[in-house]
Formats: structure tokens, sequence, C-alpha cells
DNA sequence: TCTGGGGTCCTAGGACCC
DNA sequence: TCTGGGGTCCTAGGACCC
């Protein structure tokens, strides 16, 4: 069907560090990561103690069943269970220094960064160096950084990044060595072998049911459908999937991904329903101000302000729980116009229903070389306003967050004292304020 | 499981323009 | 003026990933 010999060759390496939170925790104890019975479980101060279980480690996987999504109600009663708290700070510097480890290997330009415990490098140009194939040098990663760091990586390789990251998932996480090599010509027997659809990147829940409906129910059968009639029934979609099913990935790393962010946001749930406008405003002033700061770090401004709000039930009328709504905006990065915008959205497109979710994000970034002034106010205030926000941030970075607070996070509804010091909604582990 | 949190990409339909 | 046609931009929602 496909004539491989048009494709790209390269020697692609998808590296996943093994339950990573829970490998690091059980680094810092001086145990083994595969073999420590321990789960990190977050204790979000919004959630009411509930607890989740963001990451267990094997060996509480399998003696229990655990898996990364848990509750603290569900966690077993038993004393060789280790249950601690989430350092994501710790994880974030752990991540880069095993990062650092793979830049002995690949060029800065050939490696992506792909999420904070899976990077993909490209050996393409280098692999040769290390070992007398592919295999011997990812072997060689895999010593470093278990010697350096402690931490166990499963490693994929593939002919491009698709496989790479298919045979990293799909096999080498599940077998003794941690490492699995596919290529085109081994497709029939790896790709196609899979049964189950929603294992594969990029098929999620809903994508499986909609490809169940047109008969296709594993990988083989996605491969040997009509392309024209997938395309036709899922867009572009159809089209991705099926060159999925026979291993196409035209990508290249260096070409494929550029690290700047398109948008930030914050999201998070409520402790309970909130149902005042008031205390409503509140919070998304709070989050409108911590994004933006974040953007400010980044010498960014917002050209378009989204809101979303979750429902604590599903409409009746829509039978959804979550809607949103965004606007564009003159760029800025200034707290009282972004708060402004925020607070203007919710306004206008609250239904009244209590909300148990909150999120604001920013997208449209530009840099922001020079301030855009408005017409209503004087350049002098403007200026003022800007100087203000900067400054604050800078006392937040120094000294904490609590060290400046606005007085409305004082009134009821407030979350951003509890919450100050986490990392992703997390505890960051190294905040004592 | 949208009652964890932070992202990206795609699509349908409407507004608006010529 | 849903009975001409093409194009762009914008918004809201859906789906997926880690």
């Amino acid at each position: 069907m496909f004539d491989y010999r048009q494709e790209p060759v390269r020697t692609i390496m998808m590296i996943d560090s093994k339950s990573f939170y829970a490998s690091v925790e059980s680094v810092e104890r001086g145990l083994n990561p595969l073999k420590s019975i321990l789960v990190v479980i977050s204790h979000a101060p919004n959630t009411g103690g509930g607890g989740l279980v963001l990451a267990a480690s094997p060996m509480a996987k399998k003696l229990y069943g655990i898996s990364n999504v848990s509750r603290y109600y569900e966690l077993p009663d038993d004393p060789r269970l280790l249950k601690v708290p989430p350092r994501m700070n710790l994880y974030i510097k752990k991540n880069l220094e095993i990062n650092a480890i793979y830049q002995k290997y690949a060029a800065r330009e050939d490696i992506h960064v792909y999420s904070i415990d899976e990077s993909m490098l490209d050996l393409t140009k280098s692999w040769h160096l290390y070992g007398r194939n592919p295999q011997e040098t990812a072997r060689q990663i895999q010593q470093e950084v278990r010697a350096k760091m402690g931490i166990y990586t499963s490693v994929g390789l593939g002919d491009n990044p698709l496989l790479a990251k298919l045979a990293m998932d799909i096999e080498a996480k599940h077998s003794n060595s941690l490492m699995a090599t596919w290529h085109y010509q081994t497709i029939p027997d790896t790709i196609w072998k899979i049964q189950n659809l929603t294992d594969v990147w990029g098929i999620g829940q809903r994508t499986a049911v909609r490809l169940g409906k047109l008969g296709i129910t594993n990988m083989y059968q996605l491969a040997h459908t009509d392309p024209y009639a997938l395309q036709a029934n899922m867009g572009v979609i159809g089209a991705q999937l099926f060159a999925t099913a026979w291993g196409i990935d035209r990508s290249i790393i260096a070409q494929k991904y550029q690290p700047v962010s398109k948008s930030y946001g914050n999201s998070q749930v409520l402790p309970r329903n909130y149902d005042q406008a008031p205390e409503i405003e509140v919070v998304l002033r709070e989050i409108a101000e911590q994004v933006g700061a974040r953007i400010r770090k980044r010498h960014l401004q917002t050209g378009l302000v989204t809101i979303s709000l979750g429902q604590a039930q599903k409409s009746a009328k829509t039978g959804r729980a979550f809607y949103s709504h965004q606007t564009r905006i003159t760029p800025t990065n200034l707290n009282d116009e972004l708060t402004q915008v925020v607070i203007g959205l919710f306004r206008a497109h609250w239904t009244g229903a209590p909300l148990r979710n909150l999120s604001v994000s920013y997208g449209e970034l530009t840099t922001d070389q020079n301030q855009q002034l408005n017409f209503f106010e004087t350049t002098q205030i403007q200026v003022q306003r800007r100087k203000r926000d900067f400054v604050i941030d800078r006392l937040r970075q120094q000294y904490g967050f609590k060290t400046v607070v606005k007085a409305s996070s004082l009134l009821r509804g407030g979350t951003a004292i509890q919450r100050a010091g986490l990392v992703g909604g997390h505890n960051g582990g190294n905040s004592y304020e």
C-alpha cells in the first residue's frame, strides 16, 4: 500500500521516566523505585482533603491496583504503603537534570521535551558515537540516568517520532528490558496487532466510539479501511488516523516543535459550589492576575481573553457542564485591564447557575516591547500602573505570594492565599510562607 | 473523572466584506 | 434577499494529551 522508501528514516528515541513523581520520591528516601510501595497524593486545599493520586510506584500499582486517578479514600489502609505529598518544584528540577544528561547524546535542537517525564531525541546523527547500534546507545542512556538519578526509563526507538512514541507506550513500558524498537517493516507485527484503539496516541474514548460506528475496532481494521470514506467522515482527523495506522509521520523533531507557548491559562476547582456573583468575581480576579503575572514574566501581552465556567451540574437545557466565552482586546498585560475584561465576560455570560470550576486563559500572545496606550486615561497613569504590576511581581517572586495580597482576596470566596505556593495546582514542596 | 491542572488542534456556523 | 458566490475572521464547542 504505502511505499515506505519515500518516508523519512531516522533514529528517534522516545524516553519516559518510569512513574516519575513516585520514583523521585522513592530515590529521595533511599528506596529502589521499582521495589518501593509508594503513592504521591495531592491534598488540594480545594477538594476538601479528598486527595488525588498523581503517581503510583509500579509495586503500588501491582499490589493494590492503584491507578493515577485513584482517590485518597480508595487507598488501602496498609502501613507498608507510603503516602507522600507532591513536591512539584523538585520534579521540575530533576527533569532538568535528566535532560542535561540527554544533551550529551544529542544536540539541543534534536531534543524535544515533550512533558515533565517524556523527551524525544533525534539520534540520527549521533547514536554511532556511543554504541554499535541504536539499542546499545539507548541502553547506555538508560544506565546513565539510572546511575546518576536513580530513575528507570522506558525507551521506544523508531524510524520516526510516531513509531518511537508507539513503541514506548505500547511495548517498552511493559517489557522487562524497558526498551522496544519499531520500524516501518515491522508495522504488521506491531501497530496492526494493537487491539485496543484507545491505547494509541491520539485516539481517545470519543474517537474510538466514532470509529466503532464505522466498524473499526482495532488498528488492523483502521489500516485497511477506505481512507477516502474515513476522511469524508472525520475530516483531517480521519486522514491523520489512517496515517497513524500505517506508521506514517513526516515530521522531523527540529522542525515540528517550536517551544513557544500559544496561550497561558489557569483553572481551578472551587472548594464548594459558588452561586454569588461577588465571590465568583473575587476568584476570577485572582486567576486573571495570576495568569497576568505569568505573561508579564515572559514579557508578553495578550490579545485574546477566554473564560470558561464549569457548572456544578450539567445544564438541563444544553446537557453540558462547561461553557466558554472569549473576546479580542487591544494587547495588554496589565492587571487592571485584564481583570476588567475577565469580569466583563463573566457578567455578560454567566447564566446564574452555581459554578464549581473557573478558568482564565490568555492567547494571541505578542511581545510587550511597547505598551499600547488607551485613549481614555492619561499616559502617566497607565505607565504607573504598568510599573506597579511589575514591582508586585518581583516582590512575590522573591518573598512569596503572600507578601502582597489584594484586599479583595480576603473577602469571602477568595482562594489565592490558600493556593499560594502551589505549582500546577499541586504543592510546590519548597514553599513555607 | 470536567469534584486536579495546563495545554494544543480542529470544526461548524455566523458576521462581514466585496 | 436562506433564490449569486467567494473569502476571511471570529466564536464556541469538541477532543485529545500528559
